[in-house]
DNA sequence: TGTACATCAGTGAACGCGCGTTCACTGATGTAC
DNA sequence: TGTACATCAGTGAACGCGCGTTCACTGATGTAC
């Protein structure tokens, strides 16, 4: 059969967007190329007619995860006043700890990309613009503004994980409340 | 052969430590009971006269390493004055980082327990345990001692990945630093 | 206008491999008589 | 004391399965003449 002119650009697109979604929410190694596929209503032989390898892929779907979020957090960031708390607020809402698989890839992928040997510059790069996005969201009154940037992204991805992979949703939910608030406060704290 | 009489508790134990270090350096999936039996000198047919299957082993690691780091805390804070800041500087140090197959099993293993559905309550108690732990560390000064201890643990566990996945080393440096040093400024922090 | 050929996204069978798990067996020692 | 048997931690071959990857092929359409 013959396809539409940009067919294979949208199948690609297609592809990276499913598998960017089950490496968050299940782990890389744990997704299965083959029952990918699938999903898509398409055998796993074509494959390798849109990537090189399954590494390609990993690739490729952390890059599309990263440009999605910053996006999406450049739209939070852009609004009006207390933007920086209103992105806490989206990153430590029960939605984001019950959608790894739209959420951050921080929490779900980071982990699993080290023990692979597999980090690249790409999580570094969404390391570096969450800070600087978190840095700017802080009232100049601020003291060790870098410190306090640093603090804050490890609070928000550490968090995630943990209200993640507890049992308990009281502790889950402890976890989410107690970060948001506590980091939210110290956005407006301006008496140090 | 014969053995002596706790040979066989013996290798239980040898095979439990390491899986409990296998499964937190290279993850859960990643780490196949053929060659953990093969590093111990064993075959892998004998793995069954121990475990019931490797989510079983990956139940007793897990419990093996929370026991372990538990002893080794309650060791820091029963030193001297300012225990909490000595556990931080544990925690976050270039030594914890570099080993993960001996380190804290949040960093490495919850995010991959939650994806697998194989949560359990050992994780609630080691994250009950250690926010206990910091909550006593903390001054009775320190206003919030529950949002703050939340925090800190957060921050932590989230340092510890962000570092251990970033390539730049400066990078990694400074989450640590950054976290390290601002944490322990709260544990003494009495004006708020 | 009609026929022959080129294109190429996707097909589906096959590859070797390592996985978790099972099981009949080994063989050194202890026990019974 | 010597022989027959029981014990049981560990052996090693085999099981079905899903993995990542390869490759000869299909077949609907566009192009050439």
């Amino acid at each position: 059969m013959r396809y539409s002119e940009d067919h294979k650009a949208q199948t690609h697109q297609r592809i990276i967007n499913e598998a960017s979604a089950r490496f968050r929410r299940d782990g890389i190694g744990a997704t299965g190329l083959q029952p990918l596929m699938k999903a898509l209503g398409l055998t796993h032989g074509g494959f390798y007619a849109h990537f090189k390898s399954k590494d390609d892929l990993v690739e490729k779907s952390l890059r599309q995860a990263v440009d999605t979020l910053a996006t999406h957090c450049d739209g939070l960031f852009g609004q009006a006043d207390e933007p920086l708390a209103g992105f806490i607020d989206h990153y430590l809402s029960a939605a984001h700890r019950a959608s790894p698989a739209q959420g951050c890839p921080l929490p779900t992928m980071s982990a699993e990309l080290g023990q692979r040997g597999q980090a690249s510059a790409i999580t570094d790069e969404v390391i570096n613009n969450r800070l600087r996005a978190i840095e700017k969201g802080l009232p100049d009154t601020q003291a060790q503004i870098s410190e306090l940037s640093t603090v804050m992204l490890s609070a928000l991805v550490g968090a995630i994980v943990l209200s993640r992979s507890a049992l308990d949703p009281a502790l889950s939910d402890r976890i989410l409340d107690d970060t948001r608030e506590w980091l939210k406060q110290q956005t407006k704290d301006q008496s140090r």
